[in-house]
DNA sequence: TCCAAACCAAACATGGTTGTTCGAGTTCTG
DNA sequence: CAGAACTCGAACAACCATGTTTGGTTTGGA
């Protein structure tokens, strides 16, 4: 009975949450980093990684996971009630950078992870904004004539090209909030209705 | 004057083309195939692969210029006046495929060849999407109050999307090309202006 | 026909990554 | 403070990819 507690000692956990912090960074710049990459970059031994994790696929699983739990967390707290377009326009702005990372770890997890174990990961977010569209639609802010899953990868791909422009030094960071919004507003503008002029601040 | 011919026998440029042509399958189709990968699927056996190419880089060099080469001979057969809306459309038509394998190409590129050598790859088929994108703009047609970079890089990134979201089952091949059109025409439109009706057969 | 050019399989060296084991040192926790 | 939990460096085995060499066989071209 005795369910002390974690079992696990104070320094251990350090040494964990140091190594998935480091995983996420090193995944998101390179999937291919190795794990002494990453032993490296979280300030601890290789074999303490091991000693923690069982194989290279926990490590990703474990970034992944806590990259998730991060950005649902953020998305979570905006609002998308009102107005379709503000809505969308305030979930761009909170969620832009965040898709980006879990992208890049996305690409490390599809070579290590199962197909499910993914699916499973990234059901969550995808449905909030996929009720958010749905809405928009339904109270014709939104075209009707593509399909909603084109229009969230609308969304998606914009976002994600975005911050390769600015890796590749194209595209200054601070514009590129409001060029994802006043794209994805006129792309999914339907047929016939003039397209939004931008509100934001250029 | 003996100039012959190649000094290469026919055997041997048979051999060089199923490598290059097996290299753009493979890498195609995953960046990180081997060399062994590629010679299996040429037909060939490895030390014949390495008795044409000095290098891994060689190898990925030729796939991608013979990639962009044949892209570009598409490309350029495309008629890019009249209507810069109806080019476009013609663009996305005759081109949204070719885009897909030339990207995937490009990730195993980036990280074996020299920037430069990428750059100096890529830059003849920019040049005359960006031409066009350009004179849509001078007319009209096309927004203003975005880069000109971010457009056309709006334009490959939804191409690009698309080739997944088919891979991924969730999109029928034959519908992408007017779910692309619909979207870069409407993400192109200038604000105030109502987006433009589909016309292509759905 | 005849030889050089091209082919191939097998084997080698090299270097990197994944996991694992060992022994000795360090640090948390009771 | 004492022992258990944790950490670490070094070194091991296994695997895979890159290049290279060897020697023997096929094949193209003159």
């Amino acid at each position: 009975m005795s369910s002390k507690s974690t079992t696990k000692r104070a320094d251990a956990l350090r040494s964990i949450e140091a190594i998935v912090q480091a995983a996420a960074e090193c995944l998101g710049r390179n999937p291919d980093a190795s794990l002494s990459e990453i032993a490296r970059a979280a300030g601890v031994g290789r074999v303490t990684l091991y000693a923690h994790f069982a194989s290279r696929a926990e490590v990703v699983d474990a970034a992944m996971s806590r990259a998730l739990d991060r950005g649902n967390e953020v998305l979570n707290a905006v609002d998308l009630t009102g107005d379709p377009l503000l809505a969308l326009e305030r979930y761009i702005d909170a969620g832009w950078h965040l898709v980006d990372q879990a992208q890049a770890l996305l690409a490390a997890a599809q070579r290590e992870l199962p197909a499910g174990r993914i699916r499973e990961l990234h059901a969550g977010p995808a449905a909030r904004v996929e009720a958010l569209v749905a809405r928009g639609r339904a109270e014709g802010a939104f075209r009707t004539d593509l399909p909603i899953a084109w229009l969230i990868n609308v969304l998606q791909a914009v976002m994600h090209s975005a911050t390769e422009e600015i890796r590749a030094g194209r595209l200054n960071p601070e514009r590129a909030a409001s060029h994802i919004t006043a794209t994805v507003l006129a792309a999914f503008t339907p047929p016939g209705i003039p397209v939004p002029e931008p509100r934001g601040g250029a």
